[in-house]
RNA sequence: UCCUCAGUAGCUCAGUUGGUUAGAGCAUCUGACUGUUAAUCAGAGGGUCACUGGUUCGAGUCCAGUCUGAGGAGCCA
């Protein structure tokens, strides 16, 4: 007998052996059909039973939602929905599910809103939906390891508890020992953090990149793949207060260099998804176009979701300046117009999201990566073009999420660094060890951070960020 | 944090200018049927109308506050 898993014995099982499956029950028709699904694949395996074999009592309780152990024979299928199923010989329930109970929450055999799902988070991964998006994320974390490590990138993980948040990268969440009920205070009246657990302030990180720098400046090419916390207050579908950041960090490599990385990078992982993941895809393709049916024409998807992925993959990436952007902006219809609701009107301001999204969206309707922007709108460790007013920066933008990639060559100079930290007053005494990297065979050096969450929300075409993390972490939210 | 919208049965929603006993579909239960694919058919049960207070003879409906959720903005990945 062959303990195997579903998906094994649909794509290998053969005809007239004998199997063993342990699953949970998805539906029961006419006391004949069962359909099990284990999580290892999007479809179920029907096995068959014949009801006469058994009292009523028993067959009332293989109800959707418990678990049984199967034991029978692979054949072929008389029905239409499926190739093989199982002739069951033996069924045993192994936990079970008062169908009373069952009815209360999302595994009862209806359609449910994603919302409800979300408020039975531990349940949600049972449905079809949920399976497929958490299947893909696997796969999807795999690649990206797969990727760095074929390229000879040397896996790194950086602190989680950190002392330092002076990176501009957002709020960060305090990590703290102290009797909150009685803090000590300093004569001035601040927080005495030399009490706390590590003498001194302790977050969680905002990010590893510092860090990564350092061991870049070592190991040559390295990257972080790690949980990253900000305690920001943002209620949108593309932030989470706990994600996963993925920071590669190469040595002698420039703001050139980590483009084509970044592209190379995003391509192979979606490539990945496309080559191993289809059945899955396919699934949730299918719902995105069910569920755009209900709109009209206009506010539909020009590309299924396969069709999107496979564009990106066989494209090359837009790289437009920011110089450049703001040229084609001031000149847009909207702008002209006056449509944005933030005019652009000269060098210098910030992008919004209403112009990503036009670039992206409309004007090039691919995936766009700007370069070179303002230097005062961007962080200390970029590094400065010849120009005195630009830093090597760049942002990958896709379409529907914005911003997945945030990087930057970084100023590797000495004096450009400590004069740009004194600058905007970052503390040099609690980053010497960053600088110190600067004093010892200091070179060219460059990274990014892609947000993990936003790269399975475009593939998955999950359009809320909490839908693709087994248990969102958001501003007033902190079940399970 | 700001703006907009929403909260009625387990779920999705309807509920008229404030007026009798708050409805439908799905789900659940009972029965029938038995090669079904969200099975089908017949019947039944199921409600603190988010919470607190107010206006009124009378509030699911009007007003105020609170909480929760969604979408958008900002911040960013």
């Amino acid at each position: 007998m062959n303990k195997l898993n579903i998906s094994q014995i649909i794509s290998d099982g053969r005809l007239s052996q004998e199997y063993e499956v342990n699953a949970w029950v998805k539906a029961f028709r006419n006391d004949r059909f069962l359909a099990l699904n284990d999580g290892s694949c999007l479809a179920n395996l029907q096995c068959v039973i014949n009801p006469d074999d058994y009292n009523s009592e028993f067959l009332k309780k293989v109800s959707i939602g418990c678990s049984v152990n199967v034991k029978g024979t692979l054949v072929e299928s008389q029905g239409k929905g499926q190739t093989v199923e199982i002739e069951v010989e033996s069924i045993s329930v192994l936990g079970h599910a008062n169908s009373d109970d069952v009815r209360k929450t999302i595994l009862s055999p209806k359609k449910h809103s994603l919302e409800k799902l979300r408020e039975q988070a531990h349940l949600r991964v049972r449905t079809n939906t949920f399976g497929a998006v958490m299947r893909l994320r696997s796969k999807l974390s795999f690649a990206v390891h797969e990727y760095f490590q074929k390229n000879n990138f040397q896996y790194v993980t950086t602190p989680i508890i950190t002392n330092s948040d002076a990176e501009g990268a957002g709020e960060a969440f305090t990590v703290t020992n102290l009797d909150l009920k009685a803090i000590p205070k300093t004569t001035a009246g601040e927080v005495d953090f030399k009490k706390d657990f590590f003498g001194k302030q302790a977050n969680l990180t905002v990010s590893g990149q510092l860090e990564a720098e350092t061991y870049a400046l070592g190991l040559g090419k390295v990257y972080t793949f790690g949980p990253t916390f900000r305690a920001e207050n943002s209620n949108t579908t593309r932030h989470l207060s706990e994600f996963w950041m993925i920071e590669p960090e190469v040595a002698f490599c420039d703001l050139e260099g980590n483009m084509d990385l970044a592209q190379d990078f995003i391509t192979y992982v979606i490539n990945y998804a496309l080559k191993n993941c289809r059945e899955d895809l396919q699934f949730l393709e299918d719902r995105l176009i069910k569920e755009e049916s209900a709109l009209p024409k206009q506010q539909r998807s020009e590309l299924s979701l396969i069709e999107k992925l496979e564009f990106v993959v066989n494209n090359q990436f837009k790289r437009v300046s920011y110089t450049e952007a703001i040229d084609i902006l001031k000149n847009s219809k909207p702008n002209k117009k006056k449509k944005f609701e933030f005019p652009i009107h000269e060098w210098g301001a910030d992008l919004q999201s209403e112009h990503e999204r036009f670039l992206v969206e409309k004007h090039f309707k691919c995936p766009v990566i700007l370069y070179d922007y303002p230097a005062n709108i961007k962080a200390f460790y970029m590094r400065l073009n010849e120009d005195q007013k630009t830093v090597r920066a760049m942002d990958v933008l896709f379409p529907g999420i914005g911003e997945i990639v945030g990087g930057s060559q970084r100023e590797e100079r000495l004096d450009v660094l400590v004069e740009k930290m004194d600058k905007l007053s970052i503390s040099k005494e609690e980053l010497w060890w960053y600088i110190d990297t600067r004093k010892f065979g200091t070179c060219e050096h460059s990274g990014f951070g892609l947000g993990f969450e936003r790269l399975v929300q475009f593939v998955t075409g999950m359009n809320n960020i909490r839908d693709v993390i087994p248990y969102p972490r958001t501003p007033k939210n902190l079940d399970f």
